[in-house]
DNA sequence: CGCCAGGTTGATTTCGCTCAAGCAATGTGG
DNA sequence: CCACATTGCTTGAGCGAAATCAACCTGGCG
């Protein structure tokens, strides 16, 4: 372990990078490359893995936990851009534009994370259509999920946005009942959640309280249960 | 011309793709083959290049006027996304996600745009590798500008987005006066301004009221002079 | 001339923010 | 083991920025 915690990987299998919808593009000796220039690094929970403001080190392939990329205003407000989930991977937004990080990640949980070298991963991406492609597709796609962000943002009320988030969070982590019952486990708290809309924490608080009042739905704690998953989509003609 | 007003382009600089920075990668062959595949069209003000939610059947490259992409919301409004000027290319991120339109292309005065086949576009972006790189960068760096937006537009008011929305316009339209004076003409009617900021026409009046009033800005149609621009980075603070 | 599009202004409302208090669960040091 | 701080969340009261609703102005045009 060299003194940032880092553990440099051994094995083509290390990081896993097979297992990302982008790498997996390489083949083996690409790709046992890259693990070579990777360094593989447990974060506990609230522990920040690069800085918003930071030049990009490299590229941050999350392998496992849960990791939020935030930015923040002048007056210590934050929202949560994005959580990331085992197997994606961070920072090549920046590394391709030639910019700094203008976000920071931090650990949601406990979580590993191999950082790819920036000199590698830019290599790499450029030397290697197919991962070039990939990544292409992932950003074009990204690009329209921030572009409707900012959409609903300045044309949809907290609760709409909210009621929106939930049908996300179902559709990767919902289970769905033998009577219809859709049940969630909220990732993150009800601060994060907050930071996600771009609202303050009582906003989501007097949300939650509402859809409780009119039995859309009922929060323990980060538990969530929508007895009729259809009326969440109601919410959205609001 | 065919029934839908575009003319077959002939030379290979009928449509001038190699003023494009994305497409400017292809050699004479390729872009030769691209223009072939090209269909050039002259859109008057106001009209339709695409709509929301059709189907991608091309790329645009915007040759000569100005192109505004707007979205739409359920109750007849909409955003203003984004402006396109010449050597802008538009529907790369729809065709290479494999969505449908998320956002229509209008012209914003009369403009020329060329409109490259899907099929042919993909192939190319995908044969490619420079092309696809630099379209990688491009919506790199678009991603990035759509993820501050957002931040912005949840953590700045309305006055102060504005501010900023005139320093991107003065760097890129702005001159300089002897005196030390920005000039400055906008672009776009005050109802496009008000659907970039994502706020009513009446709050942009206001603001460019207030602006007025405290001697920040002067506004005659469609002309703006700032007499200290320094002055506008201070609206940044509020 | 009447009409309409684009813009401004004023009066009123409303949604979400700010400020403030309080509560339950968890941790910590004496 | 208790006193006390801390963290995460909720609730209430009041405020403020922008939306809404409505009137009106100006210039262009059939």
């Amino acid at each position: 372990m060299d003194r940032n915690g880092y553990t440099e990987s051994s094995g083509r299998t290390e990081c896993g990078l097979q297992d990302s919808p982008e790498w997996c593009a390489l083949g083996n000796t690409d790709l046992e490359d890259v693990e070579k220039h990777a360094r593989c690094r447990c974060y506990e929970t609230g522990e920040v893995i690069f800085y918003e403001g930071d030049p990009v080190k490299g590229v941050y392939f999350v392998k496992a936990g849960l990791v939020g990329v935030r930015k923040a205003d002048l007056n210590g407000n934050s929202t949560l851009l994005k959580l990331a989930w085992p197997g994606d991977t961070l920072g090549y937004r920046p590394l391709l534009a030639g910019q700094a990080h203008r976000a920071g990640a931090e650990a949601l949980r406990q979580s590993v994370v191999c950082m790819i070298d920036a000199r590698t991963a830019r290599t790499m991406i450029e030397q290697n259509p197919a991962l070039g492609l990939n990544f292409l597709k992932r950003a074009a796609r990204e690009l329209g999920d921030a572009e409707q962000k900012f959409h609903d943002s300045v044309t949809l009320h907290t609760r709409t946005r909210f009621a929106h988030l939930l049908v996300v969070l179902q559709d990767r982590f919902g289970r769905l009942a033998d009577d219809g019952s859709m049940h969630l486990d909220l990732p993150v708290s009800r601060s994060d959640i907050a930071a996600m809309l771009g609202v303050r924490r009582e906003s989501v608080s007097r949300v939650i309280h509402e859809l409780e009042d009119t039995g859309v739905a009922h929060f323990v704690d980060r538990s969530v249960v929508v007895p009729d998953p259809g009326s969440l989509a109601v919410e959205f003609a609001r």
